[in-house]
DNA sequence: AGACAATGTGAGATCGATCTCACACATATT
DNA sequence: AATATGTGTGAGATCGATCTCACATTGTCT
């Protein structure tokens, strides 16, 4: 048998007061008698009543509930980040809703405004595109908090948390060139993508100060998944000349590049050294283990939620730029490379 | 400049109709002139009229959301899950909201009972617990649909997916004795999960079968986190008389106890042995390659998605329920045990 | 011509909670 | 006694979209 649930209405009428009453009663505003009071939350407790929050956001505008866009959940950075804004959101009386851009930017357009539509509060989002922002933008016009994360939008004035990629890719490529190297090969995501846009500028950032000419046959794009990566790095060192290093751009590349290595027989860090950029669980198990930049991705998604929520609570400083710093962990896939 | 979102209203007053016709231009029902239709959908397009799904919600009773609950979206397995629901729904229209119980069982009490106030059409949930299950069976008696996934729940009548937990664990038991061990440890997580008891069910009955006295000293418990689990092993692997082989409940505990055996100079095959339930990204990277059981996580997600929205669509035959199977894929973890 | 459908449109109720306003009654203040 | 203040309550508007119903207007068929 279907039970329906039970309306304010059916509340005050058990406890015979006007819905107003009743209201007054279990929000605890305005004057209401004692005795009064008692009888509706009675009344309440036996009907089971629960306030139906569409209606309640109706009236007052919004949704108790957070957006978050993200590049992709199975990214373990990305999960974390979720897990961690979703911890803070429910402290916060909030629920999150989870959507993934899988770095298209008309998906990330048309999910952001599908959950416009819903009256959400606010947004956490990793943009797609480091330039292509219309729809940021347009948040800002209609006074929707945004807090970027991981990436920032070009023209989008609001909160972001970013890493400094540019630095953690520089400490990363200099290490290789110090220790020898100078073919040194990029594995990255999409260029459209703030971070490996960085991520590039600080690889060549380093080259150039060594004067190494870049060399567009060491860098070999993938989507961020292990699966190209092992492609794309199978590519990329099926060349005459392959690069004596590789530097990948986030955790899943590193792991696809490590598979690839294995199955062209290539061995770490004999054949060649790697770094890789965001640290990860095997990192230290593997043999040898494998030198990351690493951030504090525990950070991150507290920090944008933090900001977020402290915007929905009213809070209208000028936007605030929080940039994490990266930090080179040395461990045993780099190799001294004598020059031939 | 805060610029209001359009409604209804004011897409009917620029077309000159009245708020009913608007309604039934956009959303094309009724009789509606042509002339009349064309400049509604002028007048919509004009002032970017989105509908407040909100207020729609409200009359029709359900938001185009579905609710989600899962253990831990840290867990690949869950977030794998978690990306293909999402798809799933987002080809019917629908937004997900992703909940993480934690593995606790007021957690996912509360975030259900939060999630319900948001009338939600339907969830898909992992339950925490095997047998407390009063908050999944109200949501029956509402007829609120649900998918139970990757567990089951005790007296609640829904449909689910899940795998062959038990022959999964039985079969990875079974050839570690076939293998000659006779000491096999079980790192498994939290008995009131319900894979983690029938993987455990699974685990005594091969023992059984080759009649091996199962011994409480073999089985560690640990959260289904890679810290948690490295501690877990490294207390297991510090008794006098430490198991000569280990079988892991999940992924994750798979890579604690690898990493707990690096630290503490266990190697394997050599000194111990080692399967995992569920693969893993770099489980063919590491030497040796890890052996598993692996199940079909790519279609878990889909499947019970799948499911879900059948019941929205109204399909009310009697619960179905999926096992996926699992397989065992030997590489090279595992070696002969001389009896001692 | 008269009856009857088909087509097109608007007024107003509805979903459920909230909030403003008006009113009633009591007590306090001049 | 007359006015002000404090308390407690209900009627009704409101949020935005949808849907029922009533009312036109046209065309069609006997």
């Amino acid at each position: 048998m279907v039970r329906k649930r039970a309306t304010l209405k059916d509340v005050a009428a058990l406890a015979n007061v006007s819905r107003a009453t009743a209201a007054r009663a279990l929000n605890s505003y305005g004057y209401v008698g004692d005795e009064t009071a008692q009888k509706v939350q009675a009344a309440a407790e036996k009907l089971g009543y629960r306030g139906n929050r569409l209606a309640q956001a109706l009236r007052n505008g919004q949704l108790p509930i957070v957006g978050c866009i993200l590049g992709d959940i199975q990214n373990p950075f990305f999960a974390r980040i979720a897990h961690d804004i979703e911890v803070l959101a429910r402290e916060c009386g909030h629920n999150l809703v989870i959507g993934s851009s899988e770095e298209e930017l008309d998906q990330e357009i048309s999910l952001l405004s599908s959950l416009r539509s819903l009256s959400i509060r606010g947004f956490i989002v990793a943009p797609t595109s480091a330039t292509n922002n219309a729809h940021l933008q347009s948040l800002n016009l209609e006074n929707v908090p945004l807090v970027l994360i991981d990436r920032v939008a070009e023209d989008v004035e609001s909160d972001h948390v970013v890493v400094d990629n540019e630095g953690g890719a520089r400490k990363a490529v200099e290490y290789l060139i110090a220790m020898g190297h100078r073919r040194i090969g990029l594995l990255q995501d999409d260029m459209r993508i703030f971070t490996s846009r960085e991520r590039m500028t600080g690889y060549r950032t380093a080259l150039a100060a060594s004067g190494i000419a870049p060399d567009d046959r060491l860098i070999a794009v993938s989507q961020s998944t292990v699966e190209h990566a092992v492609d794309a790095t199978i590519r990329l060192f099926s060349q005459k000349m392959p690069p004596t290093a590789l530097f990948t751009v986030d955790s899943l590349m590193t792991q696809g590049a490590l598979l690839a290595f294995r199955s062209m027989g290539i061995s770490i860090p004999h054949d060649v050294s790697l770094i890789g950029f965001d640290d990860f669980n095997l990192a230290t198990f593997t043999d040898p283990q494998i030198t990351v930049v690493s951030q504090p991705v525990s950070e991150i998604g507290r920090a944008a939620a933090r900001l977020l929520f402290d915007r929905l609570s009213g809070k209208s400083d000028p936007p605030q730029k929080i940039r994490f710093e990266t930090k080179l962990i040395v461990r045993g896939s780099v190799s001294r490379h004598s020059a031939g």
